[in-house]
DNA sequence: AAGATACGGAACGGTTCCGTATCGTTAGCG
DNA sequence: CGCTAACGATACGGAACCGTTCCGTATCTT
């Protein structure tokens, strides 16, 4: 974590004062860095250094190694979730189902893989992934609830498993692309449509 | 890829053979290092020797480097997918769905998830991915158009959308533990009914 | 027995990276 | 102006790893 926080109290240390440059200089290049195609391993605190034109030290002065840093900045990538409309229940799945693996930065897309071999090792990593999902998660449970008490949904609706339902085929095309031949137009539509209205015949 | 085909028919070459305990013992100790939360970046070739027992020069004698290695001991754990009994539908999708992420080879699961960014990076290893899964998602497939003919599901049933709603769900959580609080028991039924049923009120 | 080849082990040079230290320079504060 | 700390740049020792090349030994074929 970089010490940027409660600098406003601090009784205003002598000296040259941290750039305020430097210190998005160096978060922006990692980012870069881990869109272009580096991963969390072979990426270097001297690829960061270079590509933000900073000295290695400025970037020892605020954080205490790679994972700090690398942890730091991929805090960063951490967008807001779109707000529904709250006409429909079916809209407003669409807009959240959507929004899964879609964040703001469109690097985010790019390093979001790179995160998943992470999260199975490192329990703050997994901490970090959950916090980053779970409002998405909440906004979810909350349309589903109200689709519940509105009378569009199934009462004995399992809520749990249906938000996995309906992220879990997103996640796995947009991460992974599990299917070739599945293009990503029209697939939150036909994603939601499916779960809506299930696939046995009557 | 190491060059143990194409032997039997050779005009046995003279000397001393290649020892096929070395060849084992290579490939297990690639797997297990990987599956012990060594990733694909951090694992070393000096490491594998040293696990198996074995040469560095051992290993150079049959893979160019590391990568070549790895992608063959990755194609060693593609297991065969699990054949169907048949009977329902519903049966069948559950034994395939509960398949999902779950190989023949328990070191797979661990290992499984460091794949995912080597699929977004290299063709072949994306090719190597898709050549394990598609027979997975063949049976699936057979399973929903058998289910369409016999009447059980719609007959307007989009097949591929389909086996993504039943394959995403399972997969983010066994990969991801995409949510901490949905257990794995019984998820695969829950998953299947959830999708078969619909979750639109009637 | 003789020849050929693979074996495990060890070493080497080259590369990369980390984390620290040390330059001369620069920016803000009193 | 003078103080102070951060700045970019550079160099360093240590470590890890790669890819290669030697050993002396073991094992198979002829």
């Amino acid at each position: 974590m970089s010490d940027m926080t409660s600098a406003a109290d601090a009784p205003r240390s002598p000296g040259r004062p941290r750039s305020v440059r430097a210190d998005e200089a160096i978060v922006e290049a990692t980012l870069d860095l881990l869109a272009e195609g580096n991963s969390v391993e072979t990426i270097s605190i001297e690829a960061i250094a270079a590509r933000a034109g900073v000295g290695k030290a400025t970037i020892y002065r605020r954080w205490p190694g790679k994972d700090a840093l690398l942890t730091d900045a991929l805090r960063r990538l951490k967008g807001n979730p779109p707000a529904p409309a709250g006409r429909s229940i079916r809209d407003d799945l669409v807009v959240l189902v959507s929004a899964v693996g879609h964040h703001i930065d469109p690097r985010a897309a790019r390093i979001m893989p790179c995160l998943v071999p992470r999260v199975n090792r490192s329990p703050d990593e997994y901490q970090l992934y959950q916090s980053i999902i779970e409002p998405r998660r909440a906004l979810m449970r909350e349309v589903l609830r109200r689709g519940i008490r509105t009378g569009e949904l199934r009462p004995d609706l399992d809520i749990e498993v249906t938000m996995a339902m309906l992220t879990g085929p997103m996640l796995i095309q947009r991460v992974l692309r599990w299917h070739p031949d599945l293009d990503d137009a029209g697939l939150p539509e036909r994603v939601v449509d499916g779960v809506l209205e299930g696939i046995r015949a009557r």
